[in-house]
DNA sequence: GTAACTGCAAAATATTTGCATCCTT
DNA sequence: AAGGATGCAAATATTTTGCAGTTAC
């Protein structure tokens, strides 16, 4: 197949443009690979390898799930979050972000009910003023509270 | 011995002032507690469990390690800080933190060469916009980079 | 003396690595 | 056919829980 050039990779909707997705990103087209893609596009909170085995109802092996996080975080197809807990939480990468270049600054909200992070992507964090000795990469905040799901149900 | 009454706990400097401050904190007085509140005093940036065990040189059990950390983040001693590994990082809480009430808005920043976490007492992020159907309790900023004594190293 | 803290054992959870086998290109 | 992906086994790391012994108040 005939792999379209572009800055910008996009991720479309059909099972094809996700295919095209892939090898933009110089991944071989698997199975798992296609299902756990599918499957962040599918959640808007962020996930961990745990929740992917279950809603993947251990259709693929642990390992195989980690190995795969590994892969798309190491082509910028998905970033990790920061969280609380012990368990590194991953979500797509919305901008331009590639083995190269990663952009990843915005709010993530964790939600103290049900658990969820959800990426915030309109909210901007680059006007935090910042120490003059320092130099940022990267910059992510975290926020906790109850999430508008959890509110409304009470 | 007699606690003052305070509603600002701050934590001085002599190990006297010390036992006051985890007595303030409805926390009994053992060797434990009192080394690991100092390491947390002496120590510029975050710690971990493995960290603690470290410094210690192992002078405590690791499992008692966990339960003083577990008793200082209920008493609101000290705060958890998100990271982007498995593992949970604490830094000293230097506001007026207790059992009920936890105030913890500020940036935290993470090298990414000497891995240490720093909290930046000065910055805050209460500028930050926020969604309107969410309800946020606490807010946490996670910048990655270089840090001063890194970068000066080179 | 009583309640709380500590340490050992054991278990639960999260993640990594090695190797043989299978699938993608 | 070759290289990469998968699955099983095994190992490591992090954290939690139970229980008996010790310490703080």
């Amino acid at each position: 197949m005939r792999v379209p050039e572009s800055k910008n990779i996009a991720l479309g909707e059909t099972q094809q443009d996700l295919i095209i997705f892939l090898k933009q990103h110089h991944l071989t087209i698997t199975k798992t690979r296609i299902k756990i893609i599918e499957l962040f596009q599918e959640s808007e909170s962020a996930l961990e390898n745990n929740l992917i085995e279950k809603k993947t109802q251990h259709q693929f092996d642990r390992i195989t799930v980690y190995r795969t996080l590994q892969a798309f975080l190491k082509t910028g197809i998905i970033h990790a979050i920061p969280t609380y807990s012990n368990s590194i939480r991953y979500a797509l990468c919305k901008g331009d972000c590639n083995e190269h270049a990663h952009i990843d600054n915005h709010l993530h909200f964790i939600c103290e009910k049900c658990g969820k992070t959800i990426c915030l992507d309109k909210a901007d964090i680059s006007i935090i003023q910042l120490p003059k000795d320092y130099t940022i990469h990267k910059a992510d905040a975290i926020l906790s509270g109850i999430c508008n799901v959890c509110k409304t149900a009470k």
